[in-house]
DNA sequence: CAAAGTGAGTTCCAAAATGGAACTCATAAG
DNA sequence: CTTATGAGTTCCATTTTGGAACTCACTTTG
């Protein structure tokens, strides 16, 4: 097993890092999102080394997230898009931005911040229950065995039973 | 520069992604937060080297998202816990499971469900707009300079200067 | 009392991923 | 004819990783 087998675990959070989870393609998406849709352009926003930018974008588009676009032939070039799965993994991308902008910066530092164009106030986005409306904090989410069934670790079994204890 | 010095760059996802921008920074958050808090017991649920663990377990108490604290000296024995700076990253967590439930399990095959222990629902967790309640979709957000002015690349300055053109 | 088990690491090596610079190839611009 | 643009690819030295074995301080089992 080269790199861990993530994209086969039974987890939702371990098949999306398998997907997003290193260094790079959040921020290539942020760019390519922002507008910054070529190899150059976003290379030097980045700094990122060639040699990866072009390996990630080449597992970014096989995984369905981005979309390869030519706006010339002779020689090809392209421009890079979201596709609609892509486009929702910018939720990720709000919540790592509002984490970012509370915990990384001072308030006088922020270097950027969210507006919602319908509303035209800055936002920093809450997770809300669709159910309810209300606020949706981690701490009041009990996680709840899927139709999926558990071919779970007895880790994760343990653990799951001590969330429907009592005390839980 | 070994390593891509993305905690200092300008940017709140860049330097969240220098946080948990790896392969296992994020489930090892997630098995603290669904109880599992041992050395020996994350490394069993998760089949992660322990020298990556040791080591990931030490930047993340760095970085502030996790607390060591020992349960019983000679020999000193600990617990991981989330700090609230760790625990408020669940919203990320949160945002990455919704997706994952939606884009990489068919429906039948979910392994967890996520249900909002106020109103005992299960919930797919909706970014909501703290002003106006309505839902925020990421294509719903235009991207503003923050306080914190802005040293971008030309890059990015021409990226925003696209969204606030007409046509944007 | 000896042997085995538990828990939290550390050490070591081979394999994989990365950064960075240089190179390619096609065409356009001066 | 020289330089620039754009999208890569190639190569090498450095880092990071996986994985197995080892350590050290107890505790439990027989």
């Amino acid at each position: 097993m080269t790199r861990p087998q993530l994209d086969e675990m039974n987890c939702a959070i371990a098949r999306t890092l398998d997907v997003i989870g290193d260094r790079w393609t959040g921020l290539i998406l942020r760019d390519v999102s922002l507008g910054i849709t070529r190899f150059d352009a976003i290379q030097r926003d980045l700094g990122i080394s060639r040699r990866v930018l072009s390996e990630r974008l080449a597992t970014m588009v096989d995984h369905g997230i981005l979309q390869r676009v030519a706006y010339q032939t002779a020689p090809a070039r392209y421009d890079y898009f979201p596709t609609e799965k892509g486009a929702d993994l910018g939720l990720v991308l709000l919540a790592m931005q509002a984490w970012g902008n509370r915990w990384l910066f001072d308030d006088e530092e922020v270097p950027l911040l969210l507006r919602h164009a319908s509303c035209g106030n800055e936002v920093s986005p809450q997770i809300a229950c669709p159910e309810c409306g209300e606020e949706l904090r981690p701490q009041d989410i009990v996680p709840v065995p899927g139709p999926g069934g558990v071919d779970d670790s007895a880790e994760l079994t343990a653990a799951l039973e001590r969330w429907s204890q009592p005390g839980g």
